[in-house]
DNA sequence: TTGAAAGCGCTAACAC
DNA sequence: GTGTTAGCGCTTTCAA
C-alpha cells in the first residue's frame, strides 16, 4: 500500500517542512528539554503553518495511555450525577484527563458492559456508580482497567471505593426530625429487598435513627420508590398524606423524591414544615431554591470526585496494593422544610391544611 | 525491541490459541460474513477464554474513526445541558458512538481549544454550544473535525447548526404575558452588548413581543445577568421587586433565572402569579415541581440532540455539501407561575403580599 | 475461506 | 542535540 495521508498532516510532514527529523518534532510537541531554542522555534513555526495536531489515537496506542477516563452513572441528567460529573471533570483536568460519560440507566446489561471493559485500552480508568450490579458481578470482572466504585461499599471488595457513611447520614436526618418534635416519621425511597446500592443503607440508617430516638418503626409509612425521580416522590407522598393518619415528617432518600413530596403537599394545601417536615438527601442546588427550601444531607461531592480521581491516579502510577475504601464527609443542612415553624407559617398552615 | 505484550492479550494471542491467523480473528470480531461456523466458534471460544477485548486505540488509528464524539458545553450541571447531554448520549448510541464531555465554563480560552481541535483524531465529531466564541472564531477554525453548533445561529456560517427560533419563542412568552393582562413586563437575562449566544436573540424577541402587544419598552426593568444561574435570577428579581414600581410580570431568559426569581418573590411574600407572573425558558424538569410550577418555553431537546447527531453522521458519511441550518420546534408551556389567578391563591397572596 | 504482510501516526530505545 | 528505526494492535489489500 502506498502512503495515503488521508489529508491529515503528521509528524513526518512537519519534519519535512522544518527540515528536521520526526523525533525532533516529537520532542517539541512533547516539550522535551533537549531541543535548541532555534530548532524549537523553527519546528513550532512549521506546526503552526501546517496546523499540525497530534493524532491522539496513535499516541494512545503507542503510550498505552489515552488520557481518557470514563464516568459511568445511571443518568447524567440526575442533578446529583450532573453535579458530581462537573466535579469529576474538574478533578480530572488537573491530571490532563478527559472524561467520557457512560450512561447505564441502571440497567444490569449496560453495567455489565462497563464491568466487561467495553472501552478497553481506550480509557485509562473508570469511576463507576453501580445500581444493578451486585458484589458478585463486581468481583468477577475480567477487565484490568483501574476502577473506583461510588455509592455503596461492596463489603470486602477488591475494588477501590469512595463514599459517605450513608447509614450514619440517614440516622442524623431522622434524629434531626425527632429532635424537632416529630414523632411519626415516614420514609420514601426503599427498594426491593435485594436491591444493591445506597437505598438499603439509608433504610438501615432510618431504622437506627428511629430506634435511637425511641420511636417505633411502622412499616406502613415506609414507601418504596421504583426510581429516584421526582414523580415517584410525589406519588409516594400523595399516598402518605391521603391516609387517615398521615406522618408529621418524611425522610426522602434523595432530593428528587423530596421535591416531588413537596409538590404533593402543596397540591393538598398541606404546609411544610407546619404540618409535615421534609428532609432530602444529596443537597442538590435545587434545595436552596425550592419553596420551601429543602433540608438535605450534603455529601461532599467535590471531595468524592477528587478522591475518586486521585485513587485512579494512584492505581495508574502503581497498580498494586490492597483495595482502598475512603469515606468522604457529609453534613446535614437544615432549611425551611424541617426548620422551626414560624407563626405566620403556622397560621397559614392551619388555615389551609387538611382541606 | 523485543515483543512486549504489556500483559494485554491481542489478536495475535487469540489467533495462536485458536490455531488461525490474525485476519480470521479480526473477521470474527468484526462480524464479517465469510467465516465458517466451525472456525467462528473456535475463535469465539479462544476470545472468551483469554478475555480478549479489542484495543480501541489501535482500531481507531487504523480505521481513522474512533466512535467518539465530543459534546462541548459550558457546564454539564446546568440542568438544560444535563438534559441535553442525556439526549445526545442516547442519540449517539444509535450510531454506536460514545460521548465525551468537554466542559468549557464558557471561557474563551477553553472554547478556543475546542475550535482548535484539541482532541484531533480522537473524536469523530463535536457538538458545540459556544458562549464566548463569536462568528469570527468559529469561521477561522483550522480543525477538520465535523462540528455542529448549538444555540445562536452564526449568520452566514459555514458550520452546521441546530437551534430553535429564539426570537420567536421569546416573543411568544411576552405575548402570553400580555394576553393575561400584564402590562409591565420585565426581563431578566440580557448580557453585555456584544455577547454572543442566545441572550441577544431572546432580548430581541422580548422587544418584539412588547411591540406586538402595544407595550412600551422600559429599559429600567430589563435586568442583565452575568451568568444564568439561580443566584443571578434571585438578585435581579429582588432588585425589581424592591422598586417603587415593580413589574407585574417577568420573562426570564432561562429557567434557573426564573427559579431564582420565584425565590426572591417568596422571600418577600409576593404572590406568583397573583402579584407578578413569571415565565422561564428551557423547560427543565424542575419547572414541573417548583412552587408555583413554572411556565416555560420548551425547546424540543430530544429533537435538537437527534438532529445534531444526525448532522454529524451525515458529515461523516459525506463531508461535502453546504452548511445546514436546522430549526427545531419549541412550545410554550403554561403553568401556575403565569396561569390564571385562582381565588384561594389571590386570598393567600393578598394576605401575605407586600408585608 | 483464510493467511501474509504493510502500515495507520506516534514514541522511545539507541546511535551518532 | 538530533536522526534512525522498531513496533504499539489493529484493519485491509492481495495472494493463495
Amino acid at each position: 500500500m502506498t502512503r495515503v495521508t488521508r489529508g491529515a498532516v503528521g509528524l513526518r510532514e512537519v519534519a519535512g517542512h522544518a527540515g528536521v527529523s520526526v523525533k525532533t518534532v516529537s520532542n517539541v510537541v512533547n516539550d522535551y528539554v533537549h531541543v535548541s531554542p532555534a530548532t524549537r522555534a523553527r519546528v513550532q513555526r512549521a506546526i503552526d503553518e501546517l496546523h499540525y495536531r497530534p493524532n491522539l489515537s496513535a499516541r494512545s496506542l503507542r503510550r498505552g495511555r489515552s488520557g481518557l477516563i470514563a464516568l459511568a452513572v445511571p443518568e447524567i441528567d440526575f442533578p446529583y450525577f450532573a453535579e458530581l460529573a462537573n466535579h469529576v471533570v474538574r478533578a480530572a483536568e488537573a491530571h490532563g484527563w478527559t472524561v467520557l460519560i457512560d450512561q447505564t440507566d441502571g440497567q444490569a446489561r449496560r453495567e455489565d458492559l462497563v464491568l466487561g471493559g467495553i472501552r478497553n485500552h481506550l480509557i485509562d480508568g473508570v469511576i463507576f456508580s453501580p445500581l444493578a450490579a451486585g458484589p458478585k458481578q463486581l468481583q468477577e470482572r475480567t477487565d484490568r482497567v483501574p476502577m473506583v466504585l461510588l455509592g455503596e461499599r461492596t463489603t470486602g471488595g477488591t475494588i477501590d471505593h469512595v463514599g459517605i457513611d450513608n447509614v450514619e447520614a440517614a440516622k442524623e436526618a431522622v434524629l434531626h426530625l425527632a429532635a424537632a418534635g416529630r414523632t411519626r416519621i415516614a420514609a420514601i425511597g426503599t427498594q426491593r429487598p435485594r436491591a444493591s446500592g445506597t437505598s438499603r443503607l439509608r433504610a438501615r440508617g432510618y431504622r437506627a435513627g428511629l430506634r435511637a430516638a425511641g420511636l417505633d418503626y411502622d412499616d406502613s409509612i415506609v414507601m418504596t420508590a421504583k426510581s429516584y425521580h421526582r414523580a415517584e416522590g410525589r406519588s409516594a407522598m400523595a399516598e402518605l398524606l391521603d391516609r387517615a393518619e398521615p406522618p408529621d415528617a418524611v425522610f426522602c432518600f434523595n432530593d428528587l423524591l423530596a421535591v416531588g413530596a413537596l409538590r404533593a403537599a402543596r397540591e393538598r394545601g398541606i404546609d411544610v414544615p407546619g404540618d409535615v417536615a421534609v428532609v432530602g438527601f444529596d443537597d442538590i442546588e435545587e434545595c436552596t431554591y425550592s419553596s420551601p427550601t429543602l433540608s438535605s444531607l450534603r455529601p461532599d461531592k467535590a471531595r468524592i470526585a477528587h478522591l475518586a480521581v486521585e485513587l485512579l491516579a494512584g492505581r495508574l502510577a502503581d497498580g498494586s496494593g490492597p483495595a482502598q475504601d475512603v469515606v468522604a464527609p457529609h453534613e446535614l443542612v437544615v432549611r425551611e422544610s424541617s426548620g422551626p415553624v414560624h407563626d405566620h407559617g403556622r397560621t397559614r398552615g392551619g388555615a389551609l391544611s387538611r382541606r
